[in-house]
RNA sequence: GCCGGGGUGGCGAAACUGGCAGACGCACGGGACUUAAAAUCCCGAGACCCGCAAGGGUCGUGUGGGUUCGAUCCCCACCCCCGGCACCA
């Protein structure tokens, strides 16, 4: 009998498991598979355990499916551009290709040392060419489709970063990285059609029945989808006129003015006719500058003013004011609105403020309509039409539908659906990215690099500013360039895109990582994907597993894939917290995991972090509670030792282990230790495998453990109780190797099953073995509880009633009172009723 | 404001379909072993009350109500915490 010293043994299984490349796969149609994966890493340079928790969960599902037969695929890779590689570089002077090879380096030794089953094999870095042609390729591929374009247009710029931001990377009006103010600027950008899709990724939302909620919700949010109307405002005393979006035409009759965004384009004209241009400009460009504070601060003063000018309200012909008002976003919708104080918050507040009318044009289904002089809110709820021509008197719903036929009737509107997804703009004024694959030819205009000229691959750059444009823009040799198309002199685009193009698609790579012909073969595709078990941080809800279910939907409109779903089963893994605050280098919290595993071994930083709490949730690191996954580490060695050497009585052989176990010739304490095996079996797959309770898994072998124990103690030196414990002790070690492989696998080889545990498989419930030969089952009287009693499982709910009818504890709350009615829940409780 | 998730011992948590609340662990206390300590093994422990004791009783899952033989779980109202969205017409 030896001591546990884990150092040891994860040294001497890493070095193996790597040795026989024992997590490298290939497609096999005759197994089933499974693909494991959990969210790529940024290699910032050393992970804490914050990162490696997502890696241990995802670790403990693989190793189960592997043991469970399946063939799984468990690979890694590297987020490996993006800005603080660059800012790094302008600060140092190292370059970024350099500091980020580096810091892969070191953070895969530390994954290593966790004992990580991953398929190395397939590792991949997305600063690689390899890896970003094939971004480069896919561009090519949707710009021919019209899903990458290129418009001029107002975005938002970091001026820290000197880069334009999606709007999902706008965080309370400021750089999602590095927190500053977001400003807006006019460029020309490349975006990606994501709304082509936005139906399709809404309806598929409630497909996704593995995904948690909070994160479908999330999503839904996102794309914002809602039925309304665009309708047509003619102008009165001018040619043309105001297109609006609402939801809400069925209160058209009481559109008494038209509120513009000041991004609106008929903003400009109006001022030119202004009596006081200047003034009106200024009043404009106030509004705009107001728009980003008030997003910072949550809430801004409404305000507007009169442009001077009118429209017609289609359906009640009046002449309506127009204004320009500051809550109107030019983004959305048309960037103008139809104003119905009766039946919106913000514009009853703008009618009261500055005098305008409100007309009352709904009233409640149950009830009669306001008094306008006594409303202190909009009523925005359906009801029944009135005051509205030919209309009065219509349900809203029924409103909508005529109104809205009748708009389109006329030629001035009709149904339409809005979406608050707008599209992705993927240029990045930077150069620690992909090179957007495009030259501008002053004859031909844009035109893709063709397929075999790929990569256009990002050229070493001497200098980091941090200032300008585009770092490639400053590179003659690579701006330079003849055009594809007619040979004349052209330049090639020097922008960027965005790192989040490099993470949505970088699971369909994993199944087939070194394809240097296409970036994956849709035959492995199709083995491989969808991605049966993802997990990562839930800060990813709307970026990155939107942007990868759009990418899946493109891959599948090319023809290489055979789903719209990337990613089956989603889990959302909880921070774990230092001192009450998320892990960061700045605050000096972090926990490094080597210098745990240092103390305590891998596999008690493992057990720790999934037994501490679920997964999802965020936990609170302790140091002892990682001592106690050490000790009960320990002391499961200690144990499965004890009946290996023969320390505990018994001494078997290893060829007993073969011999089956004779239910009948045991002891009631032997086939409780059988019962309570395979219930510990039964729960472990079920936590781990079907509810992803990985803390509940641990509970329940600790609980066998304990009886193990217990049962040592007794000292039983029988044939069959070695036998018994026997089959306990390699059960655990097999349910222990996904939670605890260095461990489980040195025992495994120590004390069998034969071949060690590379050759086993999970171990099976037997549900007959499981089965109680008797349950303890409780009395309440009252609905208290008054006594317990013992009964065979399949005891009749007739022989229950007697026997707690019989039951000393439950006589002496029922004698001299009347048993008016008896409950029996079939082998749980019995209650009963008496006064 | 809207949406989502929560609130259970000193602490992390568990309770799977409405059926013994607090499994498992941390911290703590007691015992065994030891010259001693550590380690290990065993035992104890929700709160309050009665009892010398064995034992018994009452209360208890954020608050108040409801449904039910029975509620941490379902319903209604409310309080608090966390996360997301937030002038989206």
């Amino acid at each position: 009998m030896s001591d546990y010293h884990p150092q040891d043994l994860d040294r001497k299984w890493q070095a193996r498991w790597a040795e026989s490349q024992a997590f490298e796969v290939t497609e096999d149609p005759a197994r089933p598979k499974f693909y494991c994966l959990e969210m790529f890493a940024y290699p910032s340079g050393h992970a804490h355990v914050g990162h490696v928790r997502n890696y241990i969960i995802g670790d403990v599902v693989a190793r189960l499916k592997r043991l469970q037969g399946f063939n799984v695929l468990h690979p890694f890779g590297w987020d490996a551009f993006g800005l603080p590689a660059e800012n790094a570089a302008i600060k140092s002077g190292i370059h970024p290709e350099t500091s980020t090879l580096d810091n892969i380096a070191h953070m895969k030794g530390q994954l290593q040392r966790l004992g990580i089953s991953y398929a190395w094999g397939r590792e991949l870095a997305t600063c690689l060419p390899d890896y970003y042609r094939w971004n480069q390729w896919l561009f090519t591929r949707m710009f021919e489709r019209g899903l990458a374009y290129r418009r001029r247009s107002t975005v938002n710029w970091c001026p820290v970063d000197h880069t334009v931001l999606a709007n999902e990377q706008v965080v309370d009006g400021a750089c999602w990285r590095c927190g500053t103010p977001v400003e807006q600027q006019d460029l020309e950008q490349w975006f990606f059609r994501i709304t082509a899709y936005a139906d399709d990724l809404l309806s598929g939302a409630d497909r996704l029945t593995e995904w948690p909620d909070k994160v479908l919700t999330m999503q839904r949010n996102w794309i914002g989808r809602s039925e309304g109307a665009r309708v047509t405002f003619a102008l009165a005393d001018l040619p043309g006129g105001i297109d609006v979006f609402t939801t809400r035409i069925d209160t058209i009759f009481g559109a008494t003015f038209v509120l513009l965004g000041p991004e609106h384009g008929l903003v400009q004209t109006f001022a030119d006719l202004a009596d006081d241009p200047q003034a009106f400009r200024e009043q404009v460009s106030r509004f705009r500058g107001q728009d980003r504070a008030g997003r910072v601060s949550g809430a801004v003063e409404k305000e507007g003013f009169f442009t001077g000018q009118f429209a017609v309200n289609p359906f009640t012909g009046e002449r309506v004011p127009i204004w320009v008002a500051n809550f109107v976003l030019g983004e959305y919708g048309t960037g103008a609105v139809m104003a119905v104080p009766f039946g919106d918050q913000r514009d009853f507040e703008f009618a009261r403020k500055y005098n305008l009318p409100i007309r009352v044009v709904i009233r409640p289904a149950d009830g009669e309509a306001p008094d306008v002089d006594r409303m202190t809110e909009a009523h925005a709820d359906d009801g029944f039409l009135v005051d509205s021509g030919a209309y009065t008197g219509l349900s809203s719903a029924e409103a909508r539908r005529r109104l809205s036929n009748q708009a389109e009737g006329r030629g001035i509107g009709e149904a339409t659906v809005q979406f608050r997804l707008k599209d992705w703009g993927i240029s990045r004024q930077r150069y620690w990215g992909t090179p957007i694959p495009m030259i501008h030819c002053p004859q031909c205009g844009v035109v893709p690099v063709p397929d075999d000229q790929l990569p256009v691959v990002l050229p070493k750059v001497a200098q980091f500013t941090g200032r300008g444009d585009s770092p490639l823009a400053s590179i003659p040799e690579f701006v330079n360039v003849a055009c594809p198309r007619c040979g004349g002199a052209a330049r090639r685009e020097t922008d960027t895109m965005d790192t989040f193009v490099d993470s949505s698609w970088y699971f369909y790579r994993f199944a087939d990582a070194h394809n240097d012909r296409l970036p994956f073969d849709p035959k492995k595709a199709a083995y491989w994907c969808p991605v049966d078990f993802y997990s990562g941080g839930v800060e990813h809800a709307i970026l990155h597993l939107i942007y990868s279910r759009f990418f899946a939907r493109v891959f599948r409109d090319l023809g290489m894939v055979d789903h719209s779903e990337p990613f089956t089963h989603l889990l959302t893994q909880g921070m774990v917290l230092k001192d009450g605050a998320v892990m960061s280098k700045s605050k000096g919290n972090v926990v490094d995991p080597d210098t745990m595993v240092q103390k305590v071994g891998a596999d008690a930083l493992r057990l720790y972090v999934m037994f501490v709490a679920p997964p999802e949730k965020e936990v609170e690191w302790t140091d002892s509670g990682l001592d106690g996954s050490f000790r009960w580490l320990a002391r499961v060695w200690r144990l499965a030792e004890q009946w290996r050497t023969g320390a505990a009585g018994g001494g078997t052989e290893a060829s007993d282990a073969t011999r089956p176990v004779d239910q009948a010739a045991l002891s009631p304490d032997e086939r409780a230790i059988r019962r309570k095996t395979h219930d510990t079996i039964r729960r472990v797959t079920q936590d781990i495998d079907v509810r992803k309770q990985l803390n509940t898994a641990v509970s329940a072998m600790m609980e066998l453990v304990n009886d193990l124990y217990l049962f040592t103690d007794k000292g039983t030196r029988t044939p069959q109780a070695s036998l018994v414990a026997r089959e306990a002790v390699e059960s655990l070690v097999l349910m222990l190797s996904p939670c605890a492989p260095h461990t489980a696998d040195e025992l495994g080889e120590r004390y069998g099953p034969q071949g060690g545990l590379a050759a086993a498989t999970w171990p099976v419930y037997d549900p007959e073995v499981a089965r109680a030969e008797e349950v303890v089952i409780p009395v309440q009287v009252n609905g208290k509880l008054r006594g317990r009693i013992t009964a065979p499982p399949d005891a009749s709910d007739a022989e229950l009633e007697t026997l707690a009818l019989a039951e000393p504890g439950v006589r002496g709350h029922v004698d001299g009172k009347t048993v008016k009615k008896v409950v029996v829940a079939k082998g749980r409780l019995v209650s009963i009723v008496a006064g």
